[in-house]
DNA sequence: GCAAATCGGGTTGTATACAAAACTGTGTCC
DNA sequence: GGACACAGTTTTGTATACAACCCGATTTGC
């Protein structure tokens, strides 16, 4: 190791508490810098944030806990991987939710609200236009979380949140690569409805937001496709 | 300490494990032999169980991600004090969930599930008339979640339960004396329109249910009513 | 040569020890 | 007499040490 790379480890160092390790590591699953089922060794993981296990656990069983991460007992922390049935599960809870999520936020959006959903929108376009699709993704999920935010509904809010974190691993599994990932066009399109305050056509355009998302994805009947072979091979 | 209940916690001690402590501490929350803003310190816990403090810390966390306990930096654990808003929040959220869900339930029920629910329902009765609250509201509580798993959607029903026992800590503040807890005349006709498959009406009477629930609670504006005394007092 | 058992390395689970922070009570100064 | 400051005690946060367990490899028996 050099010396630059052990100085900023020992930046790191300094700031990393148990919070930092497991947003850090969550951002690593959101861009898909992690894969699924990729093992998350308690020991490794603390010397990388120069920190003890005791943290790196806890920051673990936090994310556990989001279903980010699958801690099986006596055999150590895995990025998740979730089954059909799960993604499946997901993506029905999402179309339950965010649709009157969406409306309500049409309802309540303030001029800060809209400005800072079209910000979002540009850095999205950046991320793509940068190919830095991970980026791309998580700051895709940050518009549908800022909308449950301005909802101004916390609770179902932070079942969203969750709801896009599994929605990542989900993306990660089941995305057909022939489908494009250009939902620019539905995000700019709700945030036309959002700021003009019709929340009926918020509603619906997030309904089929989530419909046109939910069949970009490979879900037929075919445990783990592109993975039992790697299983059999890397864990 | 006498023989005896040095032997009983001996026993507790071989087989109190993380999960244990933290199913424990549940329990006892969702039947309010610990009232919300209860500290819960490290020592305390760890002594009556037998365990370790990393393991009654693991324990803590994880109730506090299902917002079951506060946890503040360098303060410690406390049973938790949903605010006003949260409690209306939650209970929003109660009647867009839970109506869809039992509706659900309704179209997929077995002839085991109703038996399930109808022992529920026996149960709840059964605490009732021994005047034991806590465990008649602790089923109430699996009664719905009962629901929720034969709904079949096990994300959802993540949610439900995790709402169900923020619940139980909102009627522990919030609930009006005058209001009786005779709730099972709801939960009997819940089983029945389940029983007959009658979707339309299970979702109708879940949503009226939650409704009665929400309207037993006294929620105006007057923050943590009852609380802000003891809270001086105690922590 | 193959199968099964056993032994070793490595990783996780738990307990304990130490460091840091907050709260309590006392004392002093204004 | 009241308010502030300081020190002691208690409690939490983190690191480390030890025990238990799983997995893989070697060896042994058939």
């Amino acid at each position: 190791m050099n010396e630059q790379a052990n100085r900023s480890l020992e930046a790191l160092k300094n700031t990393a508490s148990g919070e930092t390790v497991a947003s850090a590591l969550s951002l690593a699953i959101h861009e898909h810098r992690l894969a699924p089922g990729t093992k998350l060794g308690e020991d490794e993981v603390a010397e990388i944030f120069g920190v003890s296990r005791t943290v790196v656990r806890a920051a673990l069983q936090a994310l556990a806990h989001h279903q980010l991460v699958d801690i099986r007992r006596n055999r150590g922390a895995f990025v998740a991987q979730p089954s059909l049935r799960e993604a499946r599960e997901v993506f029905e809870a999402r179309e339950l939710l965010e649709p009157r999520t969406a409306k309500s936020a049409a309802m309540r959006a303030t001029p800060d609200d809209i400005d800072l959903l079209k910000r979002h929108i540009v850095d999205e376009h950046a991320a793509l236009d940068a190919a830095d699709q991970g980026r791309a993704l998580r700051l895709s999920g940050l518009f549908h979380i800022e909308i449950a935010r301005i909802a101004d509904q916390a609770t179902i809010a932070g079942f969203i949140e969750a709801l896009i974190a599994r929605s990542s691993l989900i993306i990660a599994l089941y995305w057909r690569r022939e489908s494009a990932l250009c939902e620019s066009f539905a995000h700019h399109a709700l945030v036309g409805a959002i700021s003009e305050g019709n929340s009926q056509r918020a509603e619906e355009l997030m309904r089929s937001h989530l419909v046109d998302l939910h069949s970009a994805l490979d879900l037929r009947d075919r445990p783990n496709p592109p993975r039992s072979l790697r299983d059999a091979l890397r864990p």
